[in-house]
DNA sequence: GTAGTCATGTAAGAGGTTACATGATTAG
DNA sequence: CTAATCATGTAACCTCTTACATGACTAC
């Protein structure tokens, strides 16, 4: 369940809507969870239900309102519940791993499609995350300024150190991803070659 | 829907009853997929209806059955497609990436233990990855042994670079999550010294 | 006879995806 | 007045988890 713990994380950092978080989980909240807001919108209601959430309805324009979610202190209780519990490591499942060890079902160039993908995707990640972590170091994302509002010096660095530590984290998955997608295209490449040239590929190996 | 999948690349090597692919679900298949009995063996009846699995009930003692199930035609091609179509990537979602982005929430103490939990973890499966990919080179594994009964030398060589290949990224994946939870455990440790000694702690920065 | 293995599930519920639905407000 | 944005969902479906349930067979 955590995409409820996300939310009250997001939530301390000051009171907002619904459509705000929606906003937040396909930015920079994204970058680490990303939830679509027909999964948002009956998850703050029930949290707030729960009790875990204040929310105070606000008019807007004539005829509209809109519903301004706070964080309440069971919220924050059960924040901290959730920060000092250890998680349990799950057991693999991951589906393109899962593909690679049976790419013999596959033809060369659909397998090479699939890797140029994953290399693609992780690529673009890459480069997401690696602004997001100078736009963290430099304390210009807006969601962690307002989170770093009267705080000590010494609890805004250590804030932006755990920021700084999941991104890179992230980061680090993606490079990882990147060059085993690349080792990847050279072993389609070099079965490639040995189909085609059989004598050749017997000398080189 | 990956496991319908892992459990038609399975039934490639040879037919076999629900009991058995549980076993691989919880042996080496579970480097990559694990699954548990609750869903293997619905899957498995859904599969025989929709025609991607023949079945046999064979006898077994005096009152006893069980139901060997083998790869259709049908499997066969939604093996194939699935092996050629490219599986979208999916975005981020990771759980202990969250609760690393907000442990200004937990105890130093408590962000520790989880910190070493993801270690111990990775470390443990970094172990049981590498002795399988010795196995795989060695031809040792007792599934890949029958899925490359009289395959040409050529095909075998292909199937066992694909499984290597594969659980090569699970080491390299395994290897980037230790070395990001100990430099969290260095961070933790600065964080602990700077609290606990404020000038030291700015000098030293 | 009893412990371990073989064999196959059900049931309830959590969490997530995809597609669709609706209407007010505001900036130009 | 029209387009973009603000705002909030519902409904159907799928996948996976957790806990529980049952009984036959086999080796000792």
């Amino acid at each position: 369940m955590s995409l409820r713990h996300a939310l009250l994380a997001v939530l301390t950092a000051a009171p907002m809507s619904g459509y705000d978080l929606v906003k937040y989980f396909n930015g920079t909240v994204a970058f680490v969870w990303n939830a679509p807001p027909s999964q948002i919108y009956p998850e703050l209601r029930r949290m707030a239900e729960e009790g875990l959430l204040d929310v105070e309805v606000v008019a807007r324009g004539q005829r509209a309102s809109k519903r301004l979610y706070s964080i309440s202190e069971n919220g924050l209780e059960e924040l901290n519940r959730w920060a000092n519990d250890v998680l349990p490591l799950q057991p693999t499942r991951d589906p393109y791993r899962l593909k690679a060890a049976y790419m013999e079902w596959a033809d060369i160039r659909e397998a090479r499609r699939q890797l140029e993908e994953h290399e693609h995707h992780y690529e673009y990640w890459l480069a997401q995350w690696r602004r997001l972590v100078d736009d963290i170091r430099a304390r210009r994302v807006p969601l962690l300024r307002r989170r770093l509002e009267g705080r000590t010096e010494r609890e805004q660095d250590e804030i932006v150190a755990f920021k700084l530590f999941a991104f890179e984290g992230e980061i680090a998955h993606a490079e990882a991803e990147i060059a085993w997608a690349r080792r990847g295209l050279g072993l389609l490449d070099e079965i490639e070659t040995a189909r085609e040239s059989p004598r050749q590929a017997d000398r080189a190996s």
